[in-house]
DNA sequence: TGTACCTAGTTTCTTTTTGATACCAACAAA
DNA sequence: TTTGTTGGTATCAAAAAGAAACTAGGTACA
């Protein structure tokens, strides 16, 4: 039988959610916090050049889909802790096949970057 | 011994790699790609909501990156047949997964945002 | 001959999103 | 008293995305 969602649909619920996860602060954010919980400013510090504004949307919008938790402890200053739900760890282990392949292909990908614009260069008008 | 490239780095290539990928119109035009070429206008019926513009520029992105190649043929009206590398196809896997994950987990996602908000719906302060 | 339509885009303009910066409250350490 | 910490929000400029019109080269129809 026929998928019930299709992520090619425009409306279709699984595309929107589909449109969460392909963010790549969305996809920083749920590596990092696959191995133990992380606090706001150390997820900040982490995830290098992430800013305050997005940092704090993004895990709004990860903890409304249910894909993490926040925890508040009344430490001094005010403790903050995010961490990975049942949901957030089903979707790591692709998560991380995401980001190795972005380090393992990096070459690949520069060379052909390279070879495009060499060529773009070469042909100023095509 | 350390991975030579990493994605929490703000300028690491992996992290410029990844951002590329981290992009719902990049995902959708490789999932579409993964059987066969598919023109350009073709493209654009399949994947709902996409724009001519963005369309184009995510497709010279996608090939510049070497994941996609780009055929023209003197057909009348022209021809312009997109289809996936060997690259390319070494990523379609994930990307599958991904798009599958979205759609077998978004009853739960769904949930997990009504949930959300009719907490904060009745917690208006908090 | 004019009109309409096909291909694959580009251009223009508006709206949305992002990023950088400053600011906030509450408290600790020097 | 000044500096630093916590976890954010507010503001504003810049960048990106989206909607729509437009281009070019050609076919088909009447």
């Amino acid at each position: 039988m026929p998928p019930s969602y299709n992520v090619y649909e425009d409306r279709c619920p699984a595309r929107q959610v589909l449109d969460r996860l392909a963010d790549k602060w969305a996809l920083l954010i749920l590596a990092r916090l696959q191995n133990e919980p992380v606090r706001f400013n150390q997820l900040r510090r982490d995830i290098k050049g992430i800013s305050q504004k997005v940092l704090s949307q993004t895990l709004k919008k990860l903890e409304r889909d249910g894909l993490l938790s926040r925890s508040v402890f009344a430490t001094v200053p005010v403790t903050v802790e995010y961490a990975l739900t049942d949901l957030g760890q089903s979707l790591v282990q692709t998560v991380n096949t995401f980001a190795h392949w972005a380090e393992q292909h990096m070459d690949t990908v520069l060379l052909a970057q390279a070879q495009y614009d060499a060529c773009a260069a070469s042909n100023p008008g095509a």
